[in-house]
DNA sequence: ACCTGAACACCGTTCAAGT
DNA sequence: ACCTGAACACCGTTCAAGT
């Protein structure tokens, strides 16, 4: 046997890749297997230690490139018009986005790296940029804040909605209806707006 | 070899729990394997089909037990007082529970039971013995509004709350920090409250 | 009745050998 | 340089055989 040379570099990457997101999408990380993958783009399950250093290498991989589609979907969230109803988009876009994806999406909390690897800087760079986005919603709404409480603030409301969806997606502790989600993120969101903007008022008077 | 008995079913099936407990609080789900608690309680692998139909069968007793000291620990929470702060010390107590036993609570999250089988009904019961911890801690707050209303903001809450004590947990994502959490809650709690408390007065008004 | 240990069908990862 | 396939050390689960 031994080399082939069917696809270049790259072209191997993107196959593994792709095989993979397709196996997590059908059946979660658990049915992600490096055999299946190189029989899926048929090749022998050594050759895809070429392509990555090994599985949790692929997989945070495929997890950054969720990050930045949801960055992406974020993005498209129009400005301007009412600030209020801007934050309520916001969260709806990410409720839309992990419930449109469950599988893949639950795999970022699923799927925990090894103590030794350290978390790669772009993840966390990736994750800044969601957070800014939420920040410079709320900014509008924050008259006499400062930036830790925007901070604050959007953190609280990344990590309601995070537990919403995360709920909503869950197979056991089914608190969440299958439709209510929207329901309940939109209860959120106003409720917390709600002090949030109270608490502006206080500071400044 | 054959029938040994030096221990009774009962006291078999506790073994088998309280190793797999240990497993998972050292190395999470994934350190978790039928032949490592085989390993350690001096029994074959095949002994713990005896007490358990299999490994999901397993940890479905433990994530049920974990429940129950949930429950025990919110039902130790004192009534009467101001009835924000006991919000609050609700909130706090879910917080501590789950950060007292990240892998373990973790787990509730991680394990996902095949299609196949459907969630016990005790599961289910637990957890609305849990949610209804919440709702009697927000009706003194809630003059005027319906039981519908209540539930939703129990769950609303709840996955609020949830939401901040996962990501704190979780490796990748760190949107917070380690220390923050119990801030975050307080910052959800007042806010939302402060929502749900004027949702009140617009209803009655 | 209870328990073992071999067996079966799987894993992730490595690496000598082949082209 | 690239890829294979065997090898190693693991899995969960079943089940004939033993006491």
């Amino acid at each position: 046997m031994g080399r082939r040379s069917l696809h270049t570099a790259e072209e191997l990457r993107e196959l593994i890749i792709s095989a993979s997101t397709e196996l997590i999408q059908e059946a979660g990380l658990g049915g992600l297997s490096a055999r299946e993958i190189a029989r899926r783009i048929n090749y022998s399950p050594g050759t895809l230690y070429n392509s990555f250093e090994n599985l949790d290498d692929l997989v945070l991989t495929i997890e950054g490139r969720l990050l930045d589609s949801l960055l992406d979907a974020l993005s498209r969230v129009p400005k301007g018009g009412d600030p209020r109803e801007r934050v309520h988009k916001i969260a709806d876009c990410y409720l839309e986005f992990a419930s449109g994806n469950p599988k893949l999406w639950n795999l970022l909390f699923e799927h925990h790296i090894p103590l030794s690897r350290n978390v790669p800087d772009a993840y966390r760079k990736k994750f800044d940029a969601l957070m800014g986005k939420v920040e410079d919603a709320l900014r509008p709404l924050s008259k006499g804040l400062g930036a830790d409480d925007i901070k604050r603030s959007a953190r609280v409301l990344w990590a309601g909605v995070h537990g919403i969806s995360t709920l909503s997606a869950a197979d056991k502790l089914s608190i969440i209806a299958e439709g209510d989600a929207s329901v309940l993120m939109d209860d959120l969101v106003r409720n917390y707006l709600h002090g949030f903007e109270a608490q502006t008022l206080r500071k400044v008077g």
